[in-house]
DNA sequence: TTCCAGGTCGTTT
DNA sequence: AAACGACATGGA
């Protein structure tokens, strides 16, 4: 069991607020699986508990969760009027997490036209028809996949019209693959990206900002469309390429958690 | 039963 | 450039 001095750092907000969804709450702790590691996690105060299936440095943990970034100095640029601030007040310390590329792709490419238990629901049934069993605490947890099957497999997984965007994305990428766009600009990886079947401006940018570190990627769901429309554009009807625009130029380099706290708040309503 | 869900894509206006 | 409709599935 290891320990993690955290500040400015909420467990409970930053699994639930939507970006990730391989994790469940069980009799207190948090169990994450993350690519080959399942997380044990529970937090008190500024103390972060921990375990995993295999054994992880301390920098595992501060990597995934991006502890190492200067809060208070994004808070103190995304905190642009009362309407932010009160998003931000109502869930303090959900950090981006930086995910694995591959994982986050076709996690997102699953996510397309449903609710998020829904992807829950996708993504676990592609981890247990594709991926490894891992016994950890004496329950099973699966691994997530490194390859998966046909189209038709896909489907029994219930992905539906997901199952051939997915199929046809598989036999493009590859975890290196995506690893380059790290070093991109903003414009370029993200051209690259939308090349993918099932992945469009939205899915982009949340590949963009949950794995490859684009912390001014904005992207724009159904809530945010709601939530921007209605405080910044008078619940005016506006396009969604518009409200991606204003979103990274009001807020700035660190719009991505802008936007995480405002699609949090207003799904919450 | 009907509606809605972290959209994308091709078509039409 | 913006609007429209099809697309599969599941939960409320």
């Amino acid at each position: 069991m290891g320990e993690l001095r955290v500040k400015d750092f909420s467990l409970k907000n930053t699994l639930e607020c939507g970006q990730v969804f391989r994790f469940d709450e069980i009799r207190g702790w948090h169990y994450l699986v993350a690519g080959d590691n399942v997380l044990k996690l529970r937090q008190s105060g500024n103390r972060l508990l921990y375990n995993s299936s295999r054994k992880l440095p301390k920098s595992y943990i501060l990597n995934l969760f991006r502890l190492n970034d200067q809060y208070p100095l994004i808070l103190k640029e995304i905190s642009k009027d009362s309407s932010m601030r009160k998003a931000i007040s109502s869930s303090p310390g959900i950090r981006i997490m930086k995910q694995d590329p591959w994982e986050c792709t076709i996690s997102y490419i699953c996510s397309a036209h449903t609710s998020v238990k829904g992807v829950k629901k996708r993504v676990n049934n592609l981890a247990e028809k594709f991926g490894d069993r891992i016994e950890f605490d004496g329950m099973d947890f699966y691994s997530f996949p490194k390859s998966l099957g046909t189209v038709e497999q896909l489907r029994e997984c219930g992905l539906g019209f997901r199952a051939k965007n997915l199929f046809r994305t598989l036999q493009i990428i590859n975890s290196k693959k995506l690893d380059g766009l790290k070093g991109r600009s903003y414009s370029s990886a993200k051209s690259e990206l939308v090349k993918l079947h099932g992945v469009g401006d939205k899915i982009a940018d949340c590949i963009m900002l949950y794995s490859l570190g684009f912390l001014q990627a904005f992207p724009v769901d159904r809530w945010i469309k709601r939530a921007v429309q209605e405080a910044y554009f008078e619940s005016r009807n506006v396009p969604n390429s518009v409200i991606a625009g204003f979103g990274q130029a009001y807020f700035g380099k660190y719009a991505g958690y802008a936007q995480q706290f405002l699609y949090n708040y207003r799904r919450n309503i």
